[in-house]
DNA sequence: AGGTTTCATGAGTAAAACGCATGGATGGAA
DNA sequence: TTCCATCCATGCGTTTTACTCATGAAACCT
């Protein structure tokens, strides 16, 4: 039992080096703990005469860790945080605590996912789960708070605020127009177009808009994922149609070119909707202003 | 700050609420943690008073754990295993290795997880990384060496050992049958059953057993998971079929109470399955021995 | 009824956590 | 080179926490 009890150090001294890895010093670790550098002082050495093992390179007036003990700091920073954040479950109250998100599956994940981390920082106390819903639900019968959706859809008793317009851009690889974007619309027809089973008439609407008569239907393959779409226009197997959020990438780096010059069209817009019942609820609150900052930060950096 | 240190109990009170919800009696956890009775007493007492939740139900001699702390020590619990293990590996020798075992969520947490413990005290050299896996999966793509699964999959290339068997029981709690279980198994068609998704001709296979003809379909409602029945059932909400190894507790504490008195059925069991190609890799040889050991352990001793 | 087991709690002791003060070493600016 | 600021280790003292022993009440079983 006595190797037993040398397996779990103190939860101060795990901290102590957890937060002078982060921060460098005892000195700024004790800022932070809100102790004094003695104390942390002597947290580590207790944690290295617990553990038998060196884990604090001394140097000059410097402490590091040693590389053992950057790995097992790695380790116990994941546990603290687990403890921690199991600990705050326990306050969870249903009212305020929890927000269920119903997220469409490509939106959420390359727009909304990456930021939450920012959200979570902001509020540690609110907790998001989020499931993948392709269409508009009832809010009474599923149990979601809000939900972000693409379009402007007639969806009675609630409220929203845009988060993104979409706009839309016809593109292809580079070997598929060596000579560049064609100054007449009409001339994508004679390439093979690639259309997403979601929106099955993105493309006539788009040539429509150029005033461009086209064929029905119109030639082509079908898939079912943008990702899909995207990696063959990228591989020259067609001329795709593709929200700007999903092409910026390929755009810069030369796989995806403009395929025609013309004005980028809008196409719809995505919205976090909720409904009115729970529009005083104080973590959807919260999350309907973070969102509303992330939106307007979208739209004022350049692009 | 003080909040801060309202979210990191001591080790010890959390080693006491683990050790508990695993042995059920403050005196057994007591004796597994080389501690008297009155510590482990106190140290649940502090940290119910440190997280300002009631943790633990006291009911006559007996303490069991409330909902929400037992959802928390199944937190708790993985984060001081990866404590000890972490803290195990600074001793580590390269030879001793590593084993990257396939588990089922449930039995894993349930059956496996609460022993490892044993394990990494009698082989400290050895860590065991788990991942969650529901199927059946080819070896030789897949960076296991070993995986935990149900039934007796035909599975190619690899060996087995039989774990444990699950046999199911018909549960619910003792208010719902206040005269006792009944001698006829179609009385509990009279009673809302609880079904599961993944299995959902449980009941009717249970009642064909019984020699009872049972109507399609059977009435009740279905979850998807067995914590969400086992809850329900304990509730009053109806009838569960549930595994024997995820009831002990609530049959021992009287929670629940055995919705029938007749024979136990045998539904399937739990298997550790590996590579033929990996039979004399001294790790994985030591953990079959090891788990072997426990599933005799499991076998003799009275439940 | 008697014996055993279980948990909570009073009281006391030992150990751990922490702060204050101090000293030595280091680093930077004048 | 001197002076000042910063950093860490350590002596010492105080407070807090962890733990044991003993006891009593309740329960459980024979």
């Amino acid at each position: 039992m006595e190797t037993k009890r040398r397996l779990f150090p103190s939860i101060s001294s795990l901290r102590a080096l957890e937060a002078l890895d982060r921060l460098g010093s005892a000195s700024a670790a004790a800022d932070e703990l809100s102790l004094t550098q003695s104390a942390v002082s002597r947290q580590l050495q207790t944690l290295e005469a617990q553990l038998g093992v060196r884990l604090i390179q001394r140097d000059r007036k410097r402490l590091t860790l040693t590389p053992a003990a950057q790995d097992y700091v790695a380790e116990i920073r994941q546990s603290l945080n687990q403890i921690a954040q199991a600990s705050l479950r326990l306050h969870v109250t249903p009212a305020g605590g929890t927000l269920h998100l119903a997220i469409l599956p490509t939106f959420g994940m390359r727009w909304l996912v990456p930021r939450l981390p920012d959200f979570a920082r902001l509020h540690p106390d609110i907790t998001i789960n989020m499931s993948t819903r392709l269409r508009p639900f009832n809010f009474a019968t599923e149990p979601f708070d809000a939900a972000i959706h693409f379009g402007e859809p007639d969806w009675p008793g609630t409220e929203r605020l845009l988060l993104k317009v979409e706009r839309v851009v016809p593109v292809c690889a580079p070997t598929l127009l060596p000579s560049g974007p064609p100054g007449n619309a009409a001339e994508l027809l004679k390439l093979p177009l690639l259309h997403i089973q979601t929106r099955p008439r993105a493309w006539q609407d788009w040539f429509a808009q150029q005033g461009v008569t086209s064929p029905s239907p119109l030639p082509g393959t079908v898939h079912d994922q943008f990702t899909t779409i995207s990696q063959a226009a990228v591989h020259g197997l067609g001329v795709a149609l593709l929200p700007n959020y999903l092409i910026e990438q390929d755009l810069a780096t030369g796989r995806l070119v403009a395929a025609y010059s013309g004005a980028v069209e809008t196409m719809g817009a995505y919205y976090l909707v909720w409904p009115q019942s729970k529009s005083d609820e104080p973590s959807l609150r919260e999350f309907r202003h973070w969102l509303a900052s992330q939106a307007q930060a979208d739209e004022t950096l350049p692009r």
